[in-house]
DNA sequence: TTCGCAATTCGTCATCCGGT
DNA sequence: ACCGGATGACGAATTGCGAA
């Protein structure tokens, strides 16, 4: 697919972020931690919840582009079939205008 | 039935890149 | 400069299937 330096892929639709997954209760204000224990517990929080965007994102980034692939494929067959029918009707034209050698 | 293998799916990490 | 979303890369888990 498009390279890390490379331009963005076409199935990608860059949406506005809006609720949080379910189940994710947001943490306290951080002026409220103190003790180290707190302050790890919020890492570990903070953690779990960028492991469970990520999750969710790799899912919708893939079902993108399955959806892209399969955009891809049907375009495909058009053109197929666009590109026999253009074959056939230059052969059709070149019988009628070759000149009769006989 | 079960074993081995290839293909597919999934979760995670690393990185890039745009927005603030 | 920092943050967060998107995505490529990778390894682990799962699935499907033919051979024994």
């Amino acid at each position: 697919m498009a390279a890390a330096t490379g331009d963005m892929p076409t199935y990608q639709i860059r949406a506005p972020t809006t609720a949080l997954p379910q189940g994710v209760v947001m943490a306290t204000s951080p002026g409220s931690l103190h003790s180290p224990q707190q302050l790890a517990q919020e890492a570990t929080r903070k953690r779990e919840l960028r492991l469970m965007k990520n999750r969710e994102a790799a899912k919708e980034c893939r079902r993108r582009k399955k959806e892209y692939v399969k955009c891809l494929e049907s375009r495909v067959a058009v053109l197929e079939v666009q590109n026999k029918k253009l074959i056939e009707e230059l052969e059709t034209l070149k019988d009628i205008c070759s000149p009769k050698t006989d």
